[in-house]
DNA sequence: TATCTATTACGAATTTCTTCGTACAAATAT
DNA sequence: ATATTTGTACGAAGAAATTCGTAATAGATA
């Protein structure tokens, strides 16, 4: 099974993700600052979504809620799935120092990630 | 301005960049092996990708010759930027650790990320 | 109860991406 | 010289994703 959710669609995961659950309309507010589109694209785009199984939803009172079905970090194994195939030649360890050395983290993020490298080393 | 490859033509893009330049029989060659879509189709697809600025091309011969206009890096970037925004919450080192913990890199390459870490910090 | 409002349902228009067929031109082979 | 092969141009069909308008309905309010 493919999960391959579209631009969109990922935009919309990620309110739920935040949010636990939500309804069209706590959504649509929060993508309304960032994006101009009207309240029933985004009620489309939901109840697609829903088609697809991309989210679940109570319909017991008339305002429906909706939870997501794939998680984020399904999501984001695809995307880095797709990203290291097509422009990585399917290196990850390219990726990793690309998004070291041009996402530049603080201090503090270099050195949780070195602490993750050792741990990842220990347990070979 | 914007540069946002689709997928196809990413695809097309990644036998560009391998090789420097290519003739459309070339790319569709290649994209055949994995793909499956007439002659015409790669040669339209390269021919809109001109349009768009996404390569340049010499037109001097009969069987012209593609160059790619964006860098392999811009691309990089510009995919990174894109799902560190919408799947990593804007946070370039989980991205890393997720890579780091679901793609297993090889001793050598771990080495080679640890190195580059400790580069990096020093540069501070 | 009657009216107003918020919500869902859904068809259809629009836009973007992909695919292909056909026409024509240049190079090559017969 | 003519036929065949190889290439580009380009319109348009097809498919996928996005957007919106309108209708129906449930719930809230007067």
């Amino acid at each position: 099974m493919e999960i391959k959710p579209t631009e969109s669609e990922l935009e919309i995961l990620q309110i739920i993700w935040e949010k636990g659950q939500c309804t069209v309309r706590e959504v649509h507010e929060i993508l309304e600052k960032t994006k101009d589109a009207g309240y029933t694209t985004t009620l489309k785009l939901m109840q697609i979504m829903h088609d697809k199984g991309l989210v679940e939803r109570d319909t017991s009172a008339k305002t429906h809620l909706y939870k997501a079905l794939i998680t984020r970090e399904q999501a984001q194994n695809t995307a880095l799935d797709k990203i290291i195939s097509t422009v990585f030649k399917g290196s990850a360890s390219q990726l990793i120092m690309q998004a070291l050395s041009s996402k530049k983290s603080s201090k503090e993020e270099l050195d949780m990630i070195k602490d993750y490298l050792n741990k990842l080393e220990k347990n070979n």
